[in-house]
DNA sequence: GCATTTTAAATGTCAGACTTTTAAATGTCT
DNA sequence: AGACATTTAAAAGTCTGACATTTAAAATGC
């Protein structure tokens, strides 16, 4: 591991380069320790804050985690689906909210992606997947939820649907993506939503798996599309309305 | 924004997670400039250098970009689609490769996603999308090509289909998936695939587009996936059978 | 009025000290 | 011998202060 000195990019940048090279190629596995920081330092013939900063960097993305203390250090970290989905859900929350990205257009990407699922879900699902979609349709039948738990209840009610392909790969990039639209589905939820409408649609697909019907599955995914497509429109122009 | 001193967290980690906050809550918006790190460092009452390492986290998760010299400073980054995929790729590769993902769930994964791209893609391909296709099936008919060429024009080829359906979302979904996918379709490539039988499928799937045919695109993809889950097991089974 | 130089503000880097955490090593008692 | 307490050393975490480098605005000179 070398550094170019006429390379532009700071010292840390191009240090945490060259240790992620190594991790992403396999030369450093899981679980395995990285030199110290003062070693390190040494190593590649800079400070231990540079090194520091370097470390941060790929903290930052979960490639290793630190401990402190005697036989601590830094250790490659084994990125796991929950870390990894937490960034995608990060990721994909910020480019949405950055780049003026329409509302139908994002509505129309996580329905495509969730009848892709949904196919296998009917295939694949097992008693435990309707067991957990039941639950959040009761939760949601509560009047006294809060709006907040009633998102979060949908977003568990459609989280069970895609795990029910059981694809854990599938899972990792269809929850995330479903999470990320979350903040863009409560401007228009808070306001307009019915409850009674969604808690049908949610019976509905529950039962199309249940009965394992992928038409019926499609079908009601197209109705949860459209109805969803359909009132940010009325709330937009509602908005619109209101500064004419 | 203030700091936890019971949080067994490290300060960097945590003044990282603050800012990160209010860049996602919208509360700081894109190209906006955060205060010089001496200032940080003052209202956080902490040390220059546990800034630095939390701006390094953000940089690294392309959250802010710093700029040297007088009037520089850290800014609220745009995430862009190209930035949003490139953290998408490693997330993802680093999943795949450090959690004994089967080849099979990974494979399914990713046809069920391009299968449902491909029936937007049927609808909504244009001209220019069927002509980067023709041209990416024709670079891999030369024999002369090297494997790895052949490997990124068939990366190149998905992401045409992708970004057929006319959806950045979900092409920024799918081509980081499809990409994440090359190093373990690599292992299978350089020994079993037969170009032909892929050039034939790239063939029949740009017809299918071009006649938007939904049903025969979802065939072929179904084929492509059959084949390559078949020579997977091939290669597998070659490999177990070497060691025996 | 244009070109050049100066300057100040900011990040980037370094060196060294000190603090805190942690687990192993050592010691002590029963 | 085994259980418990103490010491110790290694490592990350933090702080301070200095210096280097970059950059664009401001000042200067022609």
């Amino acid at each position: 591991m070398k550094i170019d000195n006429d390379n532009p990019a700071d010292l840390s940048a191009q240090i945490a380069e060259a240790i992620r090279d190594s991790i992403i190629s396999g030369a450093m596995i899981v679980d395995e320790r990285l030199p110290s920081e003062s070693d390190l330092a040494e190593q590649f013939d800079v400070s231990r804050s540079t090194i520091r900063e370097a470390l941060k960097r790929l903290a930052a993305q979960s490639l290793i985690r630190t401990q402190r203390g005697a036989f601590g250090g830094a250790f490659v970290n084994r990125l796991s689906y929950d870390d990894a989905r937490e960034q995608l859900i990060t990721t994909s929350t910020l480019l949405l909210s950055m780049n003026e990205v329409s509302f139908d257009t994002a509505c129309e990407a996580r329905f495509a992606l969730e009848r892709a699922s949904a196919s296998m879900a009917v295939e694949r699902r097992l008693d435990a997947h309707l067991d957990i979609m039941e639950r959040e349709i009761a939760r949601q039948s509560d009047a006294d939820l809060s709006d907040e738990a009633f998102c979060a209840s949908d977003v568990a009610f459609h989280r069970a649907l895609v795990d029910a392909a059981c694809n854990p790969v599938l899972s990792y990039q269809l929850s995330g993506s479903i999470e990320a639209m979350q903040p863009l589905m409560n401007m228009i939820t808070f306001t307009a939503r019915s409850r009674a409408q969604i808690i049908e649609i949610h019976s509905e697909l529950t039962e199309a798996l249940r009965t394992r019907d992928t038409q019926a599955a499609k079908n009601t995914l197209n109705r949860l599309e459209s109805y969803t497509k359909q009132l940010a429109h009325a709330v937009m122009s509602a908005k619109s309305k209101k500064r004419h």
